[in-house]
RNA sequence: GCGCCUGUAGCUCAGUCGGAUAGAGCACUCGCCUUCUAAGCGAGUUGUCGCAGGUUCGAUUCCUGCCAGGCGCGCCA
């Protein structure tokens, strides 16, 4: 439809009856009229021709209009074209064309919705990367939930994704968690600035379980016994309750890892070479201002050890010398400022930022419970964990609840709404109406009902409800690809409670299964047709959220 | 002080790559189960889109300034 109009704006300026030396855009944007008396789909190009064309909008939309309607293309799917207001082109397809996005639904099945705007991207999508010495907070819930459903997203808009987990296990916060371990072991107190709480408690009981020897080494072994040990049961229990959440990772990356055969001095070569390293006061510094950094970073302290900007800085640099062209960081509000440094440091190897790194920030989440908001003090032991926020509502309602937010937004999670069942409640009400429909689906199996790519009978759906459905399935590609491209997967969600809501509708006023001795038609097939059009669109939206379409409720 | 995010209905929040009358749920009132799942549907009520300018045929959306709230600014990780 774009094309055509595209086509359209060709025509009409060699045919000079729009003025030659007229720009034209690379495409049309249609939108869905909120009003339905102005058509199935609307643009405004008239309004924005308009102007350097010199003419009058309702002159250039009545042009535009009659090649429009000449187009053999589009010519059996447009019902009507309308110019409205002060040059709004409003486009109604014909009936036709709504039966062939029942059969396109049909026929694409869990693939209805892929597209290919982002085909041959290769993404490194990161999140999560919580540090391996402790269990997984709300925080690490909403990347994890998050960040999941943009993979499939960007997964089903064509992109090569693999989503990776950076495990921060060197530096000062492992020493000071196999200190903590240690100190626990040992019945002493543990250090000030260290790792507290009762899953410290249990996790030295297990060390010591397993080894009870780690004690009696020498001071410096037994930290780095501890340290290990620790970090390995830790790991593991989150690479647990992370596939519990059905949040799978390609790759589990160790921040040790870069610094292992030489790769981090390889970095500091590369950055060199691209001119932006130096030496002061003993420490080697990559010059981040160059490139809009508010102060230059340090690399490599003054006493030798590594600073954590060197892990980013080489992190970076392995992710694109694996091959991937734009790395998608997931951050929490407390480290937004990293973005400015993040994008230096692809600067200074010699990348273009604004393509090569994109940056999200996740704002706070909360979550309240009985009227009272249960408070998260990290590593002081009174921490929400992942696992506790499934143990109260499960896995789906977790899930869609930490989706359905821009992670621009401060959240409020509240308990009691997740575990109700009722209209306030998205998540139920998508699922219900998948459950729903398939109910329904059953019934009219039962009742030897045909539906399928052969009953669709585009010409009885004639219904309000009916054309207002049909639009809302063919909406889905723009969504999802749409959704992919501006990485906000909450999108998908908010595209399925509407289009549950017009199916509720829709159910309210159009009977689908003959009632009584009534004979059984062509309506009643074509509307099952469009039922089960339906189900599989709410299901592959489900899809794309991790959260399950249950056939049953 | 500098930077990022937020400010939309009584509440929780969508919408904003500039478009036609700003939406949904909750809450409140009233209707709809003797046939497809009432975890549903329908009707009614609710707005200085933080404030002030600017750009535009058109601004809740873009720009500037201000106000309010959250977060961040280490040779910590």
């Amino acid at each position: 439809m774009s094309g055509a109009i595209l086509r359209a704006l060709a025509l009409a300026v060699s045919s000079q009856e729009l003025p030659g030396g007229l720009l034209l855009p690379d495409q049309v944007v249609l939108e869905r009229p909120k009003n339905r008396g102005h058509g199935d789909y609307a643009t405004s190009i008239a309004l924005a021709l308009a102007k350097p064309a010199e003419m009058n909008p309702r002159a250039v939309a009545e042009i535009l209009r009659t090649y429009l309607l000449a187009d053999q293309e589009i010519k059996g799917a447009i019902s009507s074209i309308e110019i409205a207001g002060p040059g709004f082109i409003n486009i109604t397809l014909a009936r036709a064309g709504q039966g062939a996005i029942i059969a396109a639904i049909l026929s694409a099945g869990d693939r209805y919705g892929h597209g290919n705007a982002l085909q041959g991207v290769r993404i490194n999508l990161e999140f999560v990367s919580a540090n391996p010495t402790g269990p997984l907070h709300l925080g690490h819930t909403r990347w994890a939930a998050v960040g999941d459903a943009l993979g499939r997203v960007l997964s089903a808009a064509g992109a090569t994704v693999t989503r990776e987990f950076y495990i921060n296990d060197r530096g000062n916060q492992m020493e000071l968690f196999g200190a903590s371990l240690r100190a626990a072991a040992q019945g002493v107190a543990v250090p000030e600035d260290g790792y507290h709480g009762q899953y410290i408690n249990e996790i030295a009981a297990q060390i010591m379980q397993a080894h009870p020897e780690y004690l009696s080494l020498p001071d410096g072994e037994s930290f780095d016994a501890f340290r290990d040990a620790g970090y390995s049961l830790q790991l593991a229990d989150q690479q647990r309750v992370l596939a519990g959440f059905r949040t799978h990772f390609d790759i589990w990356f160790s921040e040790r890892s870069l610094y292992e055969n030489n790769f981090f001095q390889h970095c500091l070569d590369r950055l060199r070479s691209q001119g932006h390293v130096y030496e002061e006061g003993g420490a080697m510094w990559l010059r981040t201002t160059d490139f809009g950094d508010d102060k230059d970073r340090v690399m490599v302290k003054s006493d030798g050890a590594f600073a954590y900007f060197a892990s980013d800085s080489a992190y970076y640099i392995s992710k694109r010398e694996r091959g991937f062209d734009i790395c998608i960081y997931m951050l929490g509000a407390d480290h937004h400022g990293y973005v400015n440094r993040l994008k230096a440091i692809a600067a200074c190897a010699g990348d273009d930022p604004t393509y090569n790194i994109d940056a999200l920030i996740g704002q706070l989440v909360k979550i309240m419970e009985n009227g009272e908001e249960l408070k998260l003090s990290k590593r002081a032991g009174t921490i929400i964990t992942l696992e506790e926020l499934v143990e109260k509502v499960g896995v789906d309602a977790a899930r869609y609840t930490l989706i359905r937010y821009p992670v621009d937004t401060p959240m409020v999670m509240d308990v009691d709404v997740l575990r109700s069942r009722t209209n306030e409640n998205p998540v139920y009400y998508v699922q219900y109406a998948h459950a729903r429909i398939c109910a329904v689906l059953r019934n009219a199996s039962d009742l030897g009902i045909l539906f399928g790519a052969d009953q669709i009978h585009p010409e009885l759906l004639q219904d309000e409800r009916e054309r207002e459905l049909i639009g809302a399935l063919a909406e889905f590609p723009r969504v999802v690809a749409g959704a992919a491209e501006l990485r906000e997967p909450h999108r998908i969600a908010r595209y399925a409670e509407e289009l549950a809501g017009i199916y509720h509708r829709f159910y309210a006023d159009c009977r689908v299964l003959p009632m009584g001795d009534e004979p059984m038609t062509d309506l009643h097939r074509a509307r099952a047709t469009l039922c089960s059009a339906t189900a599989r669109v709410i299901a592959n939206s489900l899809e794309l959220l991790g959260v399950s379409a249950p056939e049953k409720m």
